[in-house]
DNA sequence: GATGAATGAGTATTCATTCAT
DNA sequence: GATGAATGAATACTCATTCAT
């Protein structure tokens, strides 16, 4: 019901607000943007085989008839809701600014950042474990998402680079690996977080503990880069 | 598709020894377990809206009517595998042995283990990923599994224990925390390896990058613990 | 067997008239006329569990798929049947009139009415008989029917009121102890004609034997009513 | 779950008492009408379609291949079940004795007898009604079934061969024509129980009007009977 | 006689997709 | 662009019955 993506949406909000209608114009880029919404919401919920295009249809305004006319299917639905959600992440994770600090705070606030994002983001994160069930077969087919830059990367290699530079960080890692160890944390708390409560009682997202969770993962790339 | 069951199962291989099989009337407990074999598989490989039962059963050396005779539907097929599979990795776990290491070395060991545990089931990690999507309320049902004990957590409990009385770990993290952040490493490079190969270019699974891998693991946690 | 629902449907017979059906697309009311003809027949035939889905929709020009489009499921369908028929009996029993004869006249001509009401629609006996096999679950859940007026007993009530008044009808039975004389007889005959049938070797509907029960069932009520 | 059968069945009764079993010998016996007991119930309850081999062999205290071994199938266990239910109502019939009265006193007490006989014998009614459902066609096959005497219509015959001697009853009325009367009456209070309570909110069988019914059925075939 | 395992044909239901208007 | 009706292939599940021991 209320919308999924509404934290990464700015521009799918005005649809409601905003203008009384332009007769007919920009009609089919909301009816799009609505279809993606609920998709999203639905996709992330139930999984890529546990969604049902009904299902999707009737929490839109409008029929099922254009999902097929806009998407052309329930795949191809599907893989648009990736492409949508990876090119908002990736255009927040744009706005990345931590390169004027030392290269130790600067790790340490990229990983709190990342952490932030992921956390904001859970339905994200619940798209990305249903596509590695299907082992990434459809990011893998898209053009639009095979291409996709990632900032966090680039922003990551500049820091590492100063850091060494310095002699602060140890040399036998390279971005990647520290991207993997902070969104291993970041994203495995979210991912895992169900079956995390019911086996060990207790909820990696619950509020109390977020910051603590937050310092440490902060700690554990900072202690992990310098250790000696 | 490459075997799920075997590494785990010495009980169920027999089934591939000894006679030649009379007609009908095998036995109850050997189909149950070819069953399950066939239905791990299947579930961790689809999910499970993904996995088909007729298919499950064509993958049998029975019929679909004895998945419904011996499990009662295709729900509690999933719930039988779950409890099975987390039932084998916790008896391996119970196995674990470091405690005859100082603290420091016990809990790298320990990252080790755990680390080459999750390697060698990727197909229990895929179950865990799909059970979260469902929200774990499977196995929350399971009084199977919501009783199951968690022996990391004792073994860590104690390492963590001698360590503090040695000074030689920090004092604001808890075994939890610790496993998490051993658990969110070992588990991310299995659950999220294919939309990291595809979006990154690197396998995290890459037999090359193994032992450099194993080895981040064991550093990430050591230097976390000890980081002054 | 013999055509259900003919007698009752002035409005489900145009669908044999008009044009010639464009092949798709054919409207939605024939559609479900058209299922709820068929199950009526089949369900009176056979039974709630004796019925079959697939072969109601054999008998049909559209698809089983359209079955659970209109009515979502087999009980649903049942419940539908039910009350189509209850309302169309009910809506028949509207035009009874029978109050411009004398009490004695009325009640006899009432009971009469009743007889040739019932045996003009067996089918709808039979439904009966099948919703008292299941307690009367399904009507007991529809709102449709539970609510539903019955103008027999008004009528009955009226005539009775008017006996009353002129000394004509004893006063300890009431309305609805009158029309359970009177459906008794009339339903039993059709109801338990078969086993009647074989056991003593008298068809109860015999079409030789009718006017003989007609009278009996008017003498049966005039003489209990009217007995000193 | 408790007995359907208990007021019917003397002889099965003692099954649970009586002796210390007889090594192996009227086991057949006692095994038979478990069964028959056990399908009487759920065929009455059920009806025939609705009714599950596997649900009756649960309820027993054998197996279901003993259904088989000593009916050879679903439908022959429904044909023994009506036997046997048939049997024992025509041999409680035998006992009727109302001959010493006066023609109307007996035939308001063979009335009543109906009656109550009726009314300790819901599930028999009920089997009534599933196989008319059927139309009759497992007890026409029935060789035990067709040639089964039927006492109360002896009885009948005798007392309005009296009556019509002493000038009393009407002569347009046979034997049958009373038996369906007062049978109409009793069976459908019965039979037709549950939607007469949904639909008018009276239960024919509450025990506070189970007298007044009592009197009228009596009232109804006497007054029919010695109306001028 | 008795038992649990096994079976195949059936049976209700669902789902992505398309058509006519 | 938009809509409700329609469809066929799948999909989960059930049932009476039989076999091996």
């Amino acid at each position: 019901m209320s919308s999924v993506a509404q934290p990464l949406s700015d521009e799918s909000v005005p649809s409601a607000a905003a203008v009384p209608d332009p007769p007919r114009q920009r009609d089919a880029e909301r009816t799009r943007a609505e279809i993606l919404d609920v998709a999203t919401q639905e996709f992330a919920d139930r999984g890529y085989a546990g969604a049902r295009v009904d299902e999707i249809a009737a929490k839109t305004s409008t029929t099922k008839r254009m999902i097929y006319y806009y998407f052309g299917g329930k795949e191809q639905l599907y893989v648009a809701v990736l492409e949508r959600a990876y090119k908002r992440i990736r255009s927040l994770e744009q706005q990345l600014d931590v390169e004027h600090l030392d290269p130790v705070q600067a790790v340490r606030e990229l990983a709190c950042l990342t952490f932030d994002h992921h956390e904001a983001h859970p339905e994200f994160i619940r798209l990305v474990s249903i596509e590695n069930i299907h082992r990434a077969e459809h990011i893998a087919r898209s053009e639009a998402l095979s291409g996709l830059a990632n900032p966090v990367l680039d922003v990551l290699g500049r820091i590492l680079a100063r850091g060494w530079d310095a002699g602060l960080f140890r040399d036998d890692v390279d971005a990647l690996d520290v991207h993997q160890v902070i969104s291993s944390f970041c994203v495995f708390r979210t991912a895992n977080r169900h079956t995390w409560r019911v086996l060990f009682g207790r909820d990696m997202l619950d509020a109390e503990r977020r910051e603590h969770q937050r310092r440490m993962v902060g700690d554990l790339v900072v202690a992990h880069l310098t250790a000696r």
